[in-house]
DNA sequence: GGTGAAAATTTCAACAA
DNA sequence: TTGTTGAAATTTTCACC
């Protein structure tokens, strides 16, 4: 079983900020030999406690320098509703990821886009023709004073 | 220079979905000899275009498992009400990330926490302390169909 | 959890298209 | 410039203590 000891923590706490250090750099930083660290690290991904591992790439780089958060409603509340919209959403790149939300609208958005000409053409193109969508709200990014998961 | 031919999107897309792929194997995926395999990635490591390489933990395993967005205006728009919201926010560690965005609000703010009881603390004693803050909105996350960024 | 060693990978200098 | 080859250095991985 995968315990959550203090080595653990620091293997995960290492791994996060470092996804891609070696097994034996990542040993000698948590105080064991490598092959104990290699044995626990294999047993953290097994158990599922680290899913993956990512690359994270440059936004501006990736053509992904506009970002914007929209709150959507639906005007119609039915499951068939809910799945055309789930649907389209999913099928759209431009939409990084999107949550389920309690309160008065129902969607909350993470787009991410070149420029405003792409986010107008987005809002227009893609969600202005998916049925049911009301109430649409735009935050856009204008900083990130704090983004833990670039 | 760094370029931008079906190679290095086809490299980036590899390291995006599994960022400890070894060079070999995506030398293999991207029909690339090692050697120049891995000078390419090397090559977007410099430039920036990799930004860097992380883990992807399981948000329930790491106590996170309460996610929820919270938008934030301050009824206060000077340059120091600013400033000592952003730094109760660096500082607070259930705020994963926070942007400055557009529109009625100030900030967007993503939590996670491990459940509705440590969302509640947060909300009175990291919140209700910060001065000037006002309007909160609370979004609690109930599902996300979609996340690229898991 | 540590040791030791085989297998695999990383990395780079030299060279070719 | 971009890719390939070859080989040394390093790392991964695992059976055994």
């Amino acid at each position: 079983m995968t315990k959550r000891d203090p080595i653990n923590e620091n293997i995960l706490r290492e791994l996060q900020a470092n996804g891609r250090i070696s097994n034996t750099e990542l040993a000698a930083r948590v105080g064991l030999s490598a092959s104990a660290c290699l044995r626990r690290v294999q047993d953290l991904e097994r158990s599922g406690v680290i899913a993956g591992y990512r690359a994270v790439l440059d936004p501006v780089a990736m053509g992904r320098g506009f970002l914007a958060y929209i709150g959507v409603g639906l005007s119609n509340h039915s499951k068939a509703a809910q799945s055309a919209f789930e649907q389209a959403m999913d099928a759209a790149p431009e939409v990084v990821e999107f949550h389920n939300v309690t309160g008065i609208i129902e969607y909350l958005l993470r787009v991410e886009v070149p420029d405003l000409a792409a986010y107008k053409a987005f809002h227009t193109d893609v969600l202005g023709v998916v049925p049911n969508v009301s109430a649409i709200t735009t935050w856009v990014v204008m900083g990130s004073p704090k983004d833990g998961r670039k």
